[in-house]
DNA sequence: TTGTAGGCGTTATCAC
DNA sequence: GTGATAACGCCTACAA
């Protein structure tokens, strides 16, 4: 069974009071410092460790950040619990991380547990098929503090921090034009995902600004699947009308794209640009990568959103929600 | 501040006692039906949730479960994470996810945390740079479970689960002698890590029951690092004795050898064949893959471990040290 | 079927 | 400088 050295064992060997020892550990001045030596040393040969219960009862902060992600398997994310470790560490904190499997049930088990073991706020990208926000609304009254960042809520006011994807799009829109092109096809994320929408209004953006090719043969909805995407590229094909470059939803979306070209026979960023988004390290592994991605600094998204989340924490009324944008980037992979 | 719903709040506004609150919360038959609906309602309503801070002054089982990963970058152990999470979620058990980030002092304070936290067990691979044991000893001593995966101690006993990787250097070996291959180079890791000297002696057991050709300067030990994997090539290059094939200690180290092979005019698979070891997810992204890899099973590897570790929380008196083998398969990929 | 009371580990508030 | 005690939320003998 577990071992169980307290303050009253302490107490005991040293024939003096637990108020002393607790004291002592705290390195209260109050106390002697042959006592507060005594007792230290005693606590470090038992290994004494502080039982958390008392956190709990008394109702103190427990030093614990929650993180809800989509999934430890995208790096992106994984970016941005590194980062945020780094910071909290010397803050005292410690990063609780929970991943959602892009469930919803999951997520609400998150909040639930968070809830449960009174962590002192949220860090939360939502999972994609989220519905309901009256389980973020309890934790919130229950007092706990959530900032969103990336996947944030859609119609309720939240704190939140986002990348700025219209303007990531816009940015490879104007990109394509100074390359001297007039043609580009999106192949857009799955149409109920808030991100689509927004490189949807940035590449429509870009096509008027620029006076580019404009029809609606050229946008296309994907299922994040390679084969949704082969079905694309093949009525491209069959349409005889090749986009010269195409915008991808994210690198994978670009991944698939490649091999569905090379599969009808033809070459990426020869017979079709691929202009694509998220600048993910996977992508600097490909013999022919895309001419070119989107970066979007998670680890800036990252720290923006916890920075937030710290000053609801520390400050004693309620502050008003609002959100904050960070600006991307091109990265520009040069050919051969 | 923290909203406090407790069962005293609910034992008020009911007008009964905090003893038939708490025993209508837990279901228990000696409490009237009507009590237990009303309790069970009332708590419902007001977001009633238990406070943790009971179940460690009273020593309770936590359910919690630690995990000790050297880095969440790396996918391997992200998906020994979901399947211990969607394995231990069914039992009420919350896996809680630490990152040593290849450094002692940070493992060590994981197990501190865990400690602290009271976990009913602890899943641990190694950081590389790992010398002490004391604290894995400590913790063990303060009655919390320790089962090693992966990345196992040297030289002192515990409970733990490893890979097969002599073995699956040995089968590499044999695949490229039945493809007529005679002169192979090991490009291994670190001297220093455990599973260098297993795949050197795979290597070696391969190189002598197949009859291969066999000198120091085909087995090469290199930094993971992409320079270093280049100064390898440019000496087989200088020698004017470039091997048939190469056997490299992960996909990581075969991806900077066909880099490299490339900066150097080479055709990688063609000049040189490349087997390489892990199977991760990306080498399928390559229009040229290794011709074959190791697939490791991380998801046996986890579960094993767990079951281990289980087990060793159920059972009331100590049990003693051992360790489980998971074997390794080739994957072969296709020549396009 | 329900109520009372003591205890888990720690700390804050008094008292000396 | 130090000690005694109540309080935190919950559970569980023991009482009724």
């Amino acid at each position: 069974m577990k071992n169980n050295v307290s303050i009253k064992t302490i107490a005991d060997k040293l024939q003096i009071s637990m108020s002393t020892v607790s004291r002592a550990l705290h390195g209260n001045t109050r106390i002697g410092l042959k006592t507060r030596e005594k007792v230290n040393e005693l606590a470090k040969e038992l290994h004494y460790v502080p039982n958390p219960g008392n956190v709990y009862l008394q109702g103190k902060q427990t030093y614990e950040i929650g993180i809800i992600v989509p999934a430890l398997k995208e790096e992106f994310f994984v970016k941005i619990i590194d980062v945020l470790e780094n910071e909290l560490r010397p803050l005292g904190y410690h990063l609780h991380i929970f991943q959602s499997q892009e469930n919803e049930d999951c997520q609400i088990r998150a909040l639930d547990y968070f809830k449960k073991m009174r962590v002192d706020g949220i860090l939360c990208s939502l999972a994609s098929n989220t519905k309901r926000y009256d389980k973020f609304l309890e934790v919130e009254e229950f007092g706990i503090p959530i900032v969103f960042f990336d996947r944030t809520p859609r119609g309720i006011s939240s704190f939140s921090v986002k990348s700025n994807t219209e303007g990531g799009a816009l940015k490879v829109m104007e990109f394509l034009k100074n390359k001297g092109i007039n043609k580009v096809a999106l192949i857009n994320g799955p149409a109920n995902l808030d991100t689509s929408g927004d490189r949807l209004n940035g590449y429509l953006m870009g096509v008027e600004k620029f006076r580019m090719e404009s029809s609606p043969s050229l946008i296309k909805s994907v299922a994040l699947t390679p084969e949704s995407v082969l079905e694309v590229v093949k009525e491209f094909v069959s349409a005889k009308c090749l986009p010269e470059a195409v915008f991808t939803f994210n690198d994978y979306i670009a991944l698939y794209l490649m091999k569905a070209m090379k599969n009808l026979g033809l070459e990426p960023n020869k017979d079709m640009l691929i202009a694509s988004y998220g600048n993910l390290p996977f992508i600097s592994h490909l013999e022919n990568p895309p001419i070119v991605s989107v970066e979007q600094f998670p680890e800036r998204l990252g720290l923006s959103a916890l920075e937030m989340l710290l000053k609801r924490i520390d400050s004693e009324e309620p502050m008003k929600p609002h959100f904050k944008m960070i600006d991307t980037e091109l990265v520009i992979y040069p050919r051969g």
